[in-house]
DNA sequence: CTTTATCCCATGCGATCCCATGTCAGCCCG
DNA sequence: CGGGCTGACATGGGATCGCATGGGATAAAG
């Protein structure tokens, strides 16, 4: 498995750490794990998003598209590579999310860790419950659209869940 | 064989196990298996979808298609990556379903496994059986249909194998 | 010397592995 | 043609290991 998969919520201790799920550590060593873990608010939700050597280089992928001295290159940059931080990952597999993270994403006592392929979403629990109730809602459209096209086999029923 | 074909019905042990089908097995082991069962919420029943490489090279595919930082993205990664669980197959051919999963399913005591060519699906019995009585209705219906154009097969006797 | 961040160890629960049992079906041998 | 044998598979239980979590110790900073 090289991908952050499925979702994971994990408490955070008195002195603010929260443990990495086993498995996207597993994933981050596979990704050329540096000693650590790329982490910056999210541009567009009350969370964080972090990942490995690969968002890094999908970041700087993204900016190499953009013209050199140009004003979107520079909010983007700003956007990305100003609020990235770099946490270590201690013995023991955990971090701990410095002040202004936390206040970002609104995190307190617990986190929920989202995996979304390349890269990981770090949640509040109860927003993120919220946010997957509209995401599921939205894509049930989105699958109607595909499965218009992309219909196969099968049933004059709907039955099988074909996405 | 290289399709999930046929029901079987399995149960669910005091620690949660339940048996995959030998042959639903040997098809994942065809498949490119990789140590996990892919595994989610079928969008629109109350039921688990689940497959193996093909499933999630095809969920990939989905993805891949679409802008990076898109709204798009984001929604159909959460619903798709984020519910995903990649099921780990024991030893003996067995996984244990987490919590999350076993509610969407109404899973307690058994697991009836059914094959749909790609991926199978995991129902409670009782509901897949109530939904088996549907689905053959409006199967009559449909070949009704292919019937008028292209007499195939059998008789109305389809009665699929049973355990 | 006090405070804050890092490391290391202890613990408990849950997940995973391994082995034993029971059942059924197919096969070989009589 | 029939009966016992063998192998595959579902199932159950016990033992073990890994992981999340908490607390104390140690080192660095003010």
């Amino acid at each position: 498995m090289d991908r952050f998969v499925s979702t994971f919520t994990n408490k955070i201790d008195s002195k603010g750490r929260v443990s990495i799920p086993a498995s996207f550590r597993a994933v981050l060593e596979r990704d050329g794990y540096a000693g650590g873990l790329y982490c910056y608010p999210s541009l567009d939700a009350p969370a964080l998003d972090a990942g490995g050597e690969r968002l890094a280089k999908k970041i700087d992928g993204l900016l190499a598209g953009l013209p050199d001295y140009s004003d979107e290159r520079d909010e983007l940059s700003v956007a990305l590579y100003g609020d990235v931080q770099v946490l270590t990952i201690d013995g023991d597999g955990r971090i701990v999310l410095p002040e202004g993270l936390r206040a970002h994403a609104a995190l307190d006592a617990a986190v929920t860790f989202v995996g979304l392929g390349d890269k990981f979403q770090m949640w509040e629990p109860a927003r993120f419950e919220k946010r997957r109730a509209e995401a599921r809602s939205k894509v049930q459209v989105t699958r109607k659209l595909f499965a218009a096209g992309s219909r196969t086999s099968d049933d004059g029923g709907d039955e099988g869940a074909r996405e």
